[in-house]
DNA sequence: CTTCCTCTACTGGTTTTCTGGTATATTTAC
DNA sequence: GTAAATATACCAGAAAACCAGTAGAGGAAG
């Protein structure tokens, strides 16, 4: 089984701890996605423990790849991110199972197993936030595309729409699309609330 | 010394990584604030690495109350947050560093020595954090009125000028005059940077 | 290849905000 | 008790944002 984490401690821990479980042998561990990608070239990995947030590119993106290089190979996401739209990302990519970095070594190792198994598994406090849909999260992020968040961005550094529409050699009708479409999703009235709100859920800067 | 991280897989990793320091000696591990502190009543610690994001108490306040309970002992903050304003938070509040999580077993190291010789560490990436501020950041809080405050926090919420007179019984004119007041002493073009900018001072929630 | 999504763009309007000024009670602070 | 700051209020016009509806081009996914 393979590790890919951008935090030396972490992955220092992981070996750690599995170093206890005789079945599981670890061949590779990786703080970057690209790095992970050309050993998987020529090797084979049963598993691989993947971070979310790396250096170089998404995990999400990452899970996705290594799926389609290797489809043998099973993907466990291990991140902090708790968002139940981060875990049915990685789920949608072909992930096996999703931990927190908070998991127990016996949760930890439980579904380590549970995946080479071809099960898919989730540790406590994930099984728990995905039954209970909106407690955890009172308001959803909504599905936001690339376009609309750079226009995002734009508004919280004070452009207008024509200073916008100028920049990006678009029509300002067009950005005024854009923003419609902000203010639709995030079910807002305006411009100072979306900004409100996108920067409470870290969207924004 | 002694370890305050929610996650096991860290301390392991922690645990691991300065196994091999044979003047390091870890004397407790914990997974709360709450049961650091029991600890600290009976026990001298030298130094304790204290991750921000705890379950009970925030490491920001358990950094405060660690260092009255025990001046001599020294605390190294251990987070993945690489916001200015928490770094600062946490040296205002009596530490003796700032590590971010993805920091190399070599700087670790390096810092708890440090730390010991009673010297302020930061991990490299911090350093550079620290060194290049953000243009927002070096914007210092305008003093704002009470009024003003109120105004700011219910355009946050989407209050137009008129919803505000009404509900304030006040001229729709007056909102206006605040409104400007409030562009003015933030320096910003409209709302949208207004926000943006007060959130990111936590001026707003 | 067809369906869905994203990005693009338009018409034609209403509402709100922003920008100049100016001005007067009322607190607050020294 | 006086000066400064704060909160209140007005006028008028320009600029920007918001609303409702429509629609084609291009890409991704099935």
């Amino acid at each position: 089984m393979a590790i890919v984490d951008d935090h030396p401690i972490v992955i220092e821990g992981l070996k750690n701890l599995l170093a206890a479980q005789p079945d599981l042998e670890i061949t590779g561990s990786f703080t970057t996605g690209t790095e992970f990608l050309v050993f998987l070239k020529d090797h084979v990995v049963d598993v691989v423990l993947l971070d979310i947030t790396l250096p170089d590119i998404s995990g999400i993106e990452l899970c996705k790849e290594i799926r389609m290089m290797a489809p043998q190979t099973f993907v466990l996401a291990l991140s902090n991110h708790n968002e139940r739209s981060m875990i049915f990302q990685m789920l949608h990519n072909g992930a096996s199972g999703y931990l927190l970095k908070n998991a127990s070594a016996n949760e930890l190792i439980n579904s380590i197993h549970e995946a080479l198994e071809g099960k898919v598994t989730f540790s406590n406090s994930i099984r728990e936030i995905m039954s209970m849909p909106h407690l955890t999260e009172f308001r959803e992020k909504p599905a936001i595309t690339k376009r609309e968040l750079e226009i995002l961005k734009l508004i919280a550094q004070g452009e207008t729409t024509a200073g916008m529409a100028e920049s990006l050699f678009l029509s300002k009708l067009t950005i005024e699309t854009h923003r419609r479409n902000l203010l639709q999703k995030f079910a807002v009235k305006n411009v100072a609330q979306l900004i409100s709100i996108a920067t409470q859920q870290g969207i924004v800067p």
